[in-house]
DNA sequence: ATAATAATCCATCAAATGATGGAAGCGTGT
DNA sequence: ACACGCTTCCATCATTTGATGGATTATTAT
C-alpha cells in the first residue's frame, strides 16, 4: 500500500505540482482515505520528498545505463546514444520531467535532495561526455553544455501537450521528431 | 491602480504558477484591499488571462525587433542576434520566461491565449529563419527546431537559482555563459 | 456646495485543505 | 476463543482561499 500511494503521489505531484496537488488528490487516485495516507507517509511535504529521492534514484539508473552504453564510442555516437536513452525513458515516465522543471521554480526547500544530486550527475556527466577531465574540478562552460543538453529534452516531454497540437502528429510520430530534431541540434555542436 | 495590480500580478504569478498565487498574495504585494482587486480585475481568471495577454503581446514585440534585425544577415548572425535578444529581454523579465514553462503543465485553459499566439510565432520564424517556404505549410522538423531553440533559453532563465549555485558564478557571468552556450550548441547546427 | 459616480476597505461566507483522534476491521499467534 | 498489533475509515478541526455585500471615502460634474 504504502508504494502504492507513492506511485499515485509521484504521478499527480508530476502532473499538478506541489502546491496544487491535496492530499486528498492523491487518496483519491489509490482508491483510500486520506487518514491512510497520512498514517503510511507522514505529511505532504515528507511524502513529496519520498516522490522526489524516488525518481532521482531512477535518473541515476538511466545515467548508470548511459554510462555503460557510451564506453568507447566516438562522441557523435555517445550523445545519440543518450538522446535515445534519455528520451525513451522520460517519455515512459513524463512525471519525471514535469517534477524537475517545476523544482526550477521552487524557492523553498521543495526537492531539495533533487538539486544536489543533479549538481553531481552533471559532473560525473561531463566527465563522460569528454568536456573535462577531473570530476572534482568542471569548467562553466561545460557544466552549462551539460545542462543545456538536458533541459532540451525535458521540455519536449513536458510540453508534449503544448507541442504535439502545435505539430499534428500522434505520440509515436512525436517521439520520433523529438529525438531527431535533439540530434540534429546536439550533435553538430560537440562533433566540431 | 489597473495597471499597477496587474504589474504585481504578473511578478506573483511568475513566481509561484496559478494554483499556489492566492489573490491576497498579490494585493498584500500592491498593498491594497482583496476587494479592490476584484473590483478590477473581476476573478482570478479574468486576471491571470489579462497577464498572459500582457506577456504575449510583449513577446510578438521581441520577436518582431528580432525580424527586424536579422533582415539580409548569414543564418548564423541571425541565430546570434536572436539568442542574444531574447536572452536579454529574458533575463530582465524572468517572470516571462516561468509562465512559458508553467503553461507546458497546465491542462486546463490557463494560458490558453498563450498556446495559440505561440503556434503563430513559430511558424512566422521558421520562415524568418529560412527553415521554411511558405507560413501556411511548414515542416513538423522545422516546428521542432524552432521550438528546440526557443525552449533552451527558456530553462536556463528559470532555472537560474538552481544553475547559478551549482557553477558558483554571478548573475552577469551566469548572463555570459548561458549566451555562449546556447551560441555553442546552436549556431553549428543550423549553419552547416 | 451638492449630487452622483468611482474607488477602497471591512466583515463575512462557503468551500477546500492539511492534519488528527478515535473507532472499527483485519490478520496472526497462542 | 481471545488478545494484540497493524491497517483503514469516519468525523472533525483550524486555517486558508476565492469571492461578495455593504459601508465609507475620494473624485468629478453641475
Amino acid at each position: 500500500m504504502k508504494a502504492r500511494i507513492l506511485a499515485s503521489a509521484r504521478r499527480k505531484f508530476g502532473e499538478t505540482g506541489y502546491g496544487t496537488t491535496t492530499t486528498r488528490m492523491i487518496a483519491k487516485d489509490v482508491g483510500i482515505d486520506i487518514s491512510t495516507l497520512y498514517y503510511h507517509w507522514g505529511d505532504k511535504q515528507d511524502l513529496y520528498e519520498a516522490v522526489i529521492m524516488d525518481i532521482t534514484d531512477e535518473i541515476r539508473i538511466q545515467f548508470l545505463e548511459v554510462e555503460r552504453k557510451v564506453k568507447g564510442k566516438s562522441v557523435s555516437i555517445r550523445l545519440e546514444i543518450a538522446i535515445d536513452v534519455m528520451c525513451d525513458y522520460l517519455f515512459a515516465h513524463p512525471e519525471v520531467s514535469n517534477l524537475i522543471l517545476l523544482g526550477y521554480f521552487s524557492k523553498d526547500r521543495h526537492g531539495v535532495t533533487l538539486h544536489a544530486k543533479m549538481a553531481e550527475y552533471v559532473s560525473v556527466i561531463a566527465v563522460a561526455m569528454g568536456l573535462a577531465e577531473n570530476k572534482q574540478q568542471i569548467p562553466v562552460q561545460a557544466k552549462a553544455r551539460i545542462l543545456a543538453v538536458w533541459n532540451s529534452v525535458l521540455n519536449f516531454i513536458s510540453g508534449e501537450n503544448f507541442f504535439r497540437p502545435m505539430m499534428e502528429v500522434e505520440r509515436d510520430r512525436y517521439a520520433a521528431v523529438v529525438k531527431e530534431t535533439l540530434k540534429f541540434i546536439l550533435v553538430p555542436a560537440f562533433s566540431k
